[in-house]
DNA sequence: AGAATCTAGTTCTATATTAGAACCAGATCA
DNA sequence: TGATCTGGTTCTAATATAGAACTAGATTCT
């Protein structure tokens, strides 16, 4: 059957998961903040189905994440490039990116890392906090208006 | 063809995704945040078919996300409570709650909203900081060892 | 200019995943 | 004791994904 579609959904979460919650879209944006904007470099990047890619590039394109534009070498091709609401996504790869940091390798273990350029030192944790700045933890808080 | 593991990965963002990267894995996770825990109320709120629901309660045991305990009511059944791995992952549903916020709703739409529940006030918005606490956008920041 | 190659796809098929309904056993309630 | 609730499992039909083959236009090579 299809898959059920949460874009009606009251919870921000779910119409945020409706619109990137599939199996390649964050790896694709991922890949975008990388600085990755063609076609073949997304391909051979994330050994993804050449057909899979055209779906998900042009769904993410449907949903204003990404964008087509001129190719900035001044070739006859397009490139693909974060919109804003698209480059807004960044806090949510970083928050992945930092679980899968601290959970999910063995210690010693080689992988890639988020450094400020400036410093090249590891970003901050994330960190949930109130309106006045006091960090929150999760039972600190609660949703209304379900 | 099976869907293919970035289990192995050496970006966080796949090997996260690959654990919590499928269609309902971080509403179950949302809805356990919300206070969720036993099977027919998960099933109930996110209409899940009662297969998936099985399967992927106990993938997200597996995983470390969610562990069975005895109910808290002290009928013989069980219940699915959020490890400290689990629970972890707050900011990355914070992150995509405020995304889905700030870009999927239509003004004046309904909306749930995250509160801090010492003062009823939203949440602060989350910012990537530099580890001297500067906030940093994506074009500061680059990741290293790829 | 013409041939070879690169880019950005589309199409096709086999397999895997999902939705939805039906079924079932043990626990709880009337 | 019988009815219902809880927490599943099993089955089928439809959708989604992986992987390979194919194509057309752009670029590079000779």
């Amino acid at each position: 059957m299809k898959r059920t579609s949460l874009a009606g959904a009251a919870c921000p979460v779910a119409r945020a998961l409706d619109v990137i919650g599939d199996w390649w879209s964050l790896l694709i944006v991922r890949d975008a903040f990388d600085g990755i904007c063609r076609f073949s470099a997304f391909q051979e990047n994330l050994g993804i189905a050449r057909g899979m890619l055209s779906t998900r590039l042009h769904a993410l394109v449907e949903a204003g994440i990404l964008t087509l534009a001129p190719a900035s070498d001044g070739s006859a091709y397009k490139e693909y490039v974060l919109t804003p609401q698209g480059r807004a996504l960044f806090p949510v790869i970083v928050a992945l990116r930092q679980w899968g940091e601290d959970h999910l390798y063995a210690p010693g273990e080689p992988r890639s890392v988020l450094v400020d350029t400036r410093t090249d030192a590891p970003v901050a944790r994330l960190e949930v906090r109130a309106c006045d700045g006091r960090p929150l933890d999760w039972t600190d808080t609660a949703v209304r208006g379900r």
